[in-house]
DNA sequence: GTCTATAAACGGATAGAC
DNA sequence: GTCTATCCGTTTATAGAC
């Protein structure tokens, strides 16, 4: 049991405020709640809101596209894409969130501009992943699609993205698989 | 040149901010700057923000759903399709905006509980819609999809909606063709 | 209907004591 | 590092004059 720092505590929770309410749905008074010091503590280690949801952008980033990476690329295609869409929805589980990315994205018009780029760093780095596995998937012919593997690996990733924000609404009923299997070709 | 009352003035920018910025992004102060009028008028007209946001929900929602009931139904279905990937992408240009209802489902864990309502009740009508038109499809001949049409429209209706986030994202540029090819049967 | 005035809570942020 | 105290603008909302 690790006992956490203030500072990884108040990370923590800022990245699942994020996911549940968005940048413009929680406020350092919420931080300081949870974590249990005062607002003043939150802004020693964050002098501001965008430092903090910056770094929680990051945060989150590198473990999600760490987990990505390490899909075996040796499996079958069909195989790593239900592999991702199962890390993708265990946000689902823990707690009713949706992919952080994917709520900041929402809001894009309102983020500071370097947390802006960190969401479309993130989204460019999930499809171009993906558009390797399509071409993987196409080669061994476990997956068909139309068009280019980059053009269906964008309609593929969107797909996993609104898919998040169905299950959520209607309740944490998991939609992913539907997506995946899409382009599953049917024995 | 029809005048607008300042109560439809209202109503008409709280969409155009709804989708630009979510429900937290936007006050009744954006509003009366907008309309030119002090923010008691508008409480005047719109008592409490709950209020407000759920008659722009239902002014958004009877308008989308009214333009999608009207594709004449005896078309192919791959052409019902790009019909309403047209009409959903024309948010794209009018302002650089996504669906209001994409927008809110992204922001559900803030939302008065008429308002959190009214979005599932727009998906779900946008999902049944969707669900026969691909069954017409499958019958046809002109659309292909694995599972049952109602599956495939679930996983479609994200793929819309997580489309439109994107061609935002990376301003402007139109994705949601991609989407509406990519169960098209190649000729 | 629209305004002025005002309330009360919240927002992000800082200075300075300990 | 964490706190108290405080600043100042914002947000939602109401009362009451015109």
């Amino acid at each position: 049991m690790e006992t956490q720092t203030v500072r990884e505590q108040v990370l923590d929770h800022a990245q699942t405020l994020i996911k549940q309410r968005g940048y413009n749905g929680f406020s350092y008074r919420d931080l300081a709640k949870l974590v249990g010091v005062k607002t003043s503590s939150i802004h020693y280690y964050f002098p501001g809101k965008e430092d903090l949801v910056l770094e929680a952008v990051n945060t989150y980033s590198s473990a999600a596209l760490a987990e990505m990476y390490a899909i075996d690329s040796s499996l079958c295609a069909d195989k790593q894409l239900e592999r991702y869409a199962r890390s993708f929805g265990r946000l689902l589980v823990e707690g009713n969130t949706i992919c952080l990315c994917g709520m900041l994205a929402a809001e894009i018009g309102t983020l500071p501009e370097h947390v802006a780029l960190a969401v479309r760093g993130f989204f460019n780095a999930n499809e171009v992943w993906l558009a390797k596995v399509l071409a993987q998937g196409a080669q061994e012919g476990s997956l068909r699609f139309n068009g280019s593997p980059e053009r269906a690996a964008r309609a593929l990733y969107a797909a996993f993205q609104g898919s998040l924000l169905a299950s959520r609404l209607f309740q944490g009923k998991d939609r992913l698989n539907e997506v995946a299997l899409s382009l599953k070709i049917q024995p």
